[in-house]
DNA sequence: TACCACTACATAGTATCGCAGAGTAGTGAC
DNA sequence: GTCACTACTCTGCGATACTATGTAGTGGTA
């Protein structure tokens, strides 16, 4: 799919978001998922920007680890405040959705 | 709800050719009936640039009339042009928003 | 040894978009 | 004659994703 960057905009940060509430990971990898779910064009420059931008916000917790495969990998994992902001993306998301929905039905 | 600004970034303007399309109208009553449909925070000035934007992008015929109750009003209507982009929003649009509940609900 | 592929993180600069704020004008009501 | 409502315009700003590039670790291979 082409051109869907500013779609993007205000939901790939919250996508971050849900994907490190699956469990702990890290930017690499969050890369790869993203890409496979059908946003193949994300790359890691995006990813990363969104990364140090939640780390500044404070809504994660960070831990570097050592990997057999490379350089070592900076692990995320939300605390509180990013939860409580999953929490309300997906109100937001929920919202814009229906009535964008809404709209396009009738 | 609050800050949905950045999530109806390149969703706002598929709103207004959709609106449009479904007959001519203009920038004043575009802003009402995007506000009635629960984007309650949207002002003219946001709706306006759109407006121009789609102008300069040539996706609209524009037609002046003289109005009753003020100022005379701008119509807009989609050309060609206009309707493939609207019909090329909506499939961004379903690719975006299956991708996203598709995250959402697994 | 030299090169390449893959993994992994970082960042400066750019473009786009919606929004804030202010201004200009026309009509009608009180 | 002031106010409210209608209606359009414009400048500048902030937030976000993307582009492009660089750095660095590991392993394979020729």
């Amino acid at each position: 799919m082409e051109n869907i960057t500013e779609m993007l905009k205000g939901v790939l940060e919250g996508c971050v978001l849900e994907i490190i509430d699956r469990g702990e990971t890290y930017g690499y990898e969050i890369t790869q998922q993203l890409r496979r779910l059908g946003f193949s064009d994300v790359v890691e420059g995006t990813v990363y920007t969104i990364l140090l931008r939640l780390e500044k916000n404070e809504l994660v917790d960070i831990e570097k680890k050592p990997s057999e495969l490379g350089p070592p990998r900076k692990f995320y994992a939300l605390n509180d405040a990013g939860r409580k902001e999953l929490a309300t993306f997906w109100n937001r998301w929920d919202f814009v959705a229906s009535k964008i929905n809404e709209l396009k039905e009738k």
